[in-house]
DNA sequence: GCCAATGTGTACTATTTATTAAACATGGAC
DNA sequence: GTCCATGTTTAATAAATAGTACACATTGGC
């Protein structure tokens, strides 16, 4: 890894809106209510660093008020509360994800698979 | 971190029973097939060190014929393959993961989950 | 009794990932 | 025309994770 352009635009676009109606959204500001030091938003922004590590990712999404599983998306990173998840029920969650990418499922099929799912519980 | 008994315990009876039949099993020559250092793989065994990556992890299993993610769920570790399962539709995948969790699905839910989907595709 | 292989202890090292302080250049507000 | 806040560059680390070489003690086979 070497910097990720798209996610760092993506930040700067969001923070910018924001910046509009906000000023605080400065990317000194914003830096450091993620909790990283300004210098790091910079190179993030510019796309010369990789983005942070997810737990900051997840608190910018929520100061940007977007959600956070697109960000990490565009960061390729995953949310550790999923790992958690599967590591809940290793076996079962394992077999589950792997069924959803062998049969190749589209979102659709996964949207309706939740569906089934909230009916059996 | 700092050592996992139970991983290293698991991992110690695995090959002391292939051993028996193979002497190959002992464990300089386990570790050399597997890629790490007879020093590591003794501390790992012994619980003093923590599990070796996942990578290894799979290595091992299935030279000790096992279950891999049954070694991963020990060593509290995910197999990377389904990190990019995640990655590959990030949304949907996780929402399917929250579900499961906060439904509280248990194993045969899970297991009658997937059956479901298994006739969608 | 020796040697060849076993597992272990001591003492570091490597790699990857994530991150920073401080100096600097630019532009508007007063 | 200076001050203050902006974002950026330079130059290093920091922190976490993953691993090693080499010498040592023990033991079963000859």
């Amino acid at each position: 890894m070497a910097g990720n352009p798209e996610f760092g635009q993506r930040i700067r676009d969001l923070r910018e809106a924001k910046k509009v109606v906000d000023p605080t959204f400065s990317l000194r500001q914003f830096a450091q209510r993620v909790g990283i030091s300004a210098t790091f938003l910079s190179k993030i922004e510019t796309g010369e660093f990789d983005p942070p590590r997810a737990e900051h990712i997840i608190t910018m999404a929520a100061l940007l008020e977007v959600d956070a599983d697109e960000l990490l998306a565009l960061a390729d990173k995953t949310d550790p509360e999923l790992g958690d998840i599967i590591k809940s029920e290793p076996k079962a969650m394992a077999d589950l994800l792997r069924t959803a990418r062998d049969r190749g499922l589209t979102v659709e099929d996964l949207e309706r698979t939740i569906r089934y799912m909230k009916k059996q519980s």
